[in-house]
RNA sequence: GGUUCCGUGGCCGAGCGGUUAGGCAGAGCUCUGCAAAAGCUUCCACAGCAGUUCGAAUCUGCUCGGAACCUCCA
């Protein structure tokens, strides 16, 4: 079996993937900002490291899978707005702050768990670490490379950078910063622009507020994923993750200050999923062209035609590699829903094909094809995560299915040994790596009794070709949203829309 | 302006030197009381131009078009 590569935004290759500590991941990833509702384009970090998560899991590996929540908000860097969003939030909706960071946490978990992804091993908040910043931010002081301006602390850039590669994950070269950084206000304060705020000051108004040696305010930005990091996972650990964008100013950010206090670099491997576009367009909130989750689920949307469901986001997402850039549109997820349900009724069949193969395979050129395929799906995970290939084999490999449970095909063209790759592989995947569950519940035992009763009376009606009742009974259940299919070797079986 | 990335068939998307990727849609056929589903077959590609190479969607250069980051952003 070929072994884990990965693509390292520090070092932009790919890379073999060895842990520190042999067996043992550490992995950390940045989450939400509970001051708003997710969004489609939060999903796909989400579900693109469940996906990793649970593959690295399935490899064999214990994984610390560390996601932070920010409920302190994120301050504009530059001091622009003294209040940070998630106050002033609280003023229009007339909530408490942490009433409004409990709501949308909420809500937050709400779409997680329809998303199927499991969850991390530690959610830690920003407001359960103030100490932890404090004191790292303390440690960056006596360093040398933070100064205290007015109760606020910034970090100096430029003396980190005499030392360190500031600017290497990102690409970018400290002079160009200063040439091109933007004139904002109230930046007096800082000693050079590109100086990043550790600790703001509070003005009176603000609600969100603690006690600091340099007097009651908030942490920065990027303080909270550094503290958090260091305490769960260690000086150093293995994977960072999060959005594109948040390379810079953000994870730059994140290494200079635990440079500072740890002398690692964090991570040994940054991964970064790319955008979800609308219109050619990144999805966010600048933008003015967000899609809320919940308006996903609910199609209440004027760009939506209708409702898509979590796996159908789930399985489109995954349909492309996590750093491509994924469009969205309505015939994109269209195709993407009736793909998924064609997967999962081949898998279904799978599982329902009696076998009466033999050892040997009927049909050898088949049973090799089929074989090949399979242990392909391996290679492709290891490939930096190459979903969208995976799908593409077992999509090669649903005819075969659906042709031995039609009876096109003889049963035992594959060898049971086969059978059983199979089936030990598509459940690996599609259940536990891919996290793609069936969506339409029977769980209501009386209405799989009823259908089974007009199922049966049709089936009569039928026999006695008393056609008009056989399709009545069909035509009034698809009105209800109801197929009824009869299946080649005799039975029928029905889906909900 | 700086840095980086992308441009694949009607739509979505893999691929990164030699292969029919795959999904959805379209067409034809098979099966079927009819239908749906399923199966089989099939049409439609690599933005443009030049170069490297036995061979390029894949490498190089230029042109055109688009995006991300440089500011809160997944």
């Amino acid at each position: 079996m070929s072994s884990l590569k990965v693509h390292n935004s520090y070092t932009r290759q790919k890379e073999l993937f060895t842990p520190i500590t042999p067996g043992y991941i550490g992995m950390y990833v940045c989450g939400p900002t509970v001051s708003g509702e997710s969004h489609l384009g939060h999903a796909r970090p989400f579900i693109t490291f469940d996906i990793i998560y649970r593959y690295l899991l399935y490899s064999g590996y214990q994984v610390r899978y560390v996601r932070n929540i920010t409920d302190a908000g994120h301050f504009e860097e530059e001091g622009r707005e003294a209040e940070d969003k998630i106050v002033k939030k609280a003023v229009i909706e007339k909530l408490e702050p942490m009433e409004l960071v409990q709501k949308y946490t909420n809500l937050f978990h709400w779409a997680m768990r329809k998303f199927n992804t499991l969850e991390p091993s530690i959610e830690p908040t920003a407001t359960g670490h103030i100490v932890e910043q404090i004191e790292m931010i303390k440690q960056i002081i006596s360093e040398g490379y933070a100064y205290v301006v007015n109760g606020s602390v910034y970090f100096d850039v430029k003396k980190y950078a005499d030392k360190y590669p500031y600017g290497k994950l990102s690409g970018r070269i400290l002079d160009d910063l200063l040439e091109t950084s933007r004139d904002l206000e109230n930046q007096e304060e800082k000693h050079n622009k590109q100086d990043f705020a550790l600790w703001k000051h509070a003005p009176p108004e603000h609600l969100m507020r603690w006690k600091s040696p340099w007097g009651e305010g908030f942490p920065g930005w990027h303080i909270e994923c550094s503290a958090m990091s260091t305490k769960y996972l260690g000086k150093q650990f293995d994977i960072h993750g999060g959005g594109m964008d948040l390379l810079f100013p953000h994870h730059e950010s994140e290494i200079a200050q635990s440079m500072v206090c740890n002398k690692h670099i964090p991570a040994r491997y940054w991964l970064h999923n790319n955008m979800i576009t609308i219109n050619g367009r990144k999805m966010g909130k600048s933008y003015n062209n967000v899609i809320r989750l919940t308006e996903m689920f609910s199609g209440n949307h004027p760009m939506l035609q209708r409702a898509y469901s979590p796996m159908t986001i789930r399985f489109f997402i995954l349909q492309t590699h996590y750093r491509s850039t994924l469009d969205f549109s309505n015939e994109a997820l269209q195709a993407a829903e009736k793909g998924f349900r064609r997967l999962r009724e081949a898998y279904e069949n799978l599982l329902k094909i009696s076998i009466d193969g033999s050892e040997e395979a009927g049909d050898k050129i088949l049973d090799e094809k089929v074989t090949r395929l399979v242990h392909e799906f391996d290679d492709f995970m290891n490939d930096d995560f190459n979903s969208a290939k995976v799908l593409a084999n077992m999509f090669e490999v649903v005819p075969v299915i659906n042709s031995i449970k039609n009876g096109q095909l003889n049963s035992n063209c594959l060898s049971r040994e086969t059978y059983s790759l199979l089936r030990v592989y598509f459940k690996n995947y599609l259940e536990d790596i891919f996290g793609l569950k069936e969506e339409i519940m029977v769980d209501n035992q009386k209405l799989d009794g009823v259908l089974e009763l007009l199922i049966d009376i049709r089936k009569d009606a039928k026999t006695k070709k008393d056609y008009n009742t056989s399709d009545k009974i069909r035509n009034q259940l698809q009105q209800m949203g109801i197929s009824l299919k009869d299946d080649k070797d005799g039975g029928v079986s029905y889906s909900l829309d």
